[in-house]
DNA sequence: TTATTTATGTGTCAATCGTTACAGATATAA
DNA sequence: TTATATCTGTAACGATTGACACATAAATAA
């Protein structure tokens, strides 16, 4: 019972590259349907008959960009041995992804809704859900670490977490204002050069 | 020639400093006239005649924002003895200014226009002129704390003021997410943990 | 073939967008 | 008073917003 009916004439997974693309651009309020239609190469009823609809079509385009654009920071970095090179390498690989030329700049989860407004109160709120997890995941991370005594079990690991996922979304701020990959890295390295502070505050207090 | 003709029947400056609140609140193109009529009490036409138009009231809301919102953080920040507290200071307030009950959270200049769009293209890049200011201003009291002797000459002044832009950038975000000050204030204090490695690099590389 | 199902393209819906014409109201200047 | 200048409120402008009705096209199932 499945293929029935007229076959679709277009891609749909392309279709929904290349709306999360415009999302990513200019946000979820800033794109209209006008722009999805352009870019995806299709007409209006074709958009609602397969996604269902602007906000259903943000919500996929969402979850495409986590498994692809996503994959590429927290892959690499979840890969790491320490929780360190994890710090590391989730700064630098956000670096990178921010600044791609074929790629809108800074994250799509951090620019797409940051006003309330009628229209997009439930995008909205998904993505600040989406934004606590990235935390809940980094500070996860470091409660390994300190089992494996890595870091101190003195050190306030969601302080830590919090931080550095805020640099994260300072760096799409930049990213957006055209700061380049070197930049951010020089930035990012700048946030690690608190990692020892952090996560040794006893080292820190023996020395006062 | 000044007071002749009808006279204004509500106080501009207020009006402005409601004006300011809603894009504050909501964004520059996420404000709507009729968002902007009803906060400010007067008809659209009574709005275009004061301030001439949308866009010329939210530069002169900018304005507002600079002035008042602006000068709590940058007021203190400069009136700190050392470098250190002016960054110390700057992050500090910073925490407080994006989280007054009474006001939206976040700083109006890095929330209200991130994304392109034919409509705030002049605003938006009025903001990004704004934001790079805030980069120059910081590295010129760190410019400053070189020649008094508390940070080393081979310190990265750029690097280390782009750096803690970022974080407050960031902190931004964190207050739209619903942030408290208390919670802001933990990543700042953890942004400022970098202070001692960035700004004495051979005291590092000594210490291998 | 015929019936059924799904997708497409044209055209359009009411609502809202920023902006402004216009007439009436209210002040000063002569 | 009369003339002039400015502000206010109503009402509407054309353009754009997201969403959808409808008829037609193109596939499978019987």
């Amino acid at each position: 019972m499945a293929d029935r009916g007229r076959p679709r004439s277009f891609d749909k997974d392309a279709a929904l590259a290349r709306a999360m693309d415009v999302f990513w651009l200019k946000g979820y309020e800033g794109t209209s349907m006008a722009d999805l239609t352009a870019a995806m190469g299709i007409a209006s009823p074709s958009l609602y008959a397969a996604f269902g609809g602007k906000e259903e079509l943000f919500r996929q385009a969402l979850d495409y960009y986590a498994k692809h654009e996503g994959e590429l920071i927290w892959g690499a970095a979840l890969r790491a041995e320490t929780a360190y090179e994890t710090v590391e390498t989730f700064l630098m690989q956000t670096a990178r992804a921010f600044t791609r030329r074929s790629r809108p700049s800074g994250c799509l989860v951090v620019l797409s809704a940051l006003h309330p407004g009628e229209h997009s109160e439930t995008v909205r709120k998904e993505l600040v859900e989406h934004r606590a997890q990235s935390v809940k995941d980094l500070r996860e991370r470091l409660r390994q670490g300190v089992a494996r005594g890595e870091i101190s079990p003195a050190a306030d690991l969601d302080a830590i977490a919090k931080y550095y996922v805020t640099v994260q979304q300072g760096m799409s701020i930049q990213a957006r204002d055209g700061a380049t990959r070197q930049q951010l890295e020089l930035i990012a390295r700048a946030a690690l050069a608190a990692w020892r502070p952090l996560t040794a505050p006893e080292e820190i207090a023996a020395a006062r």
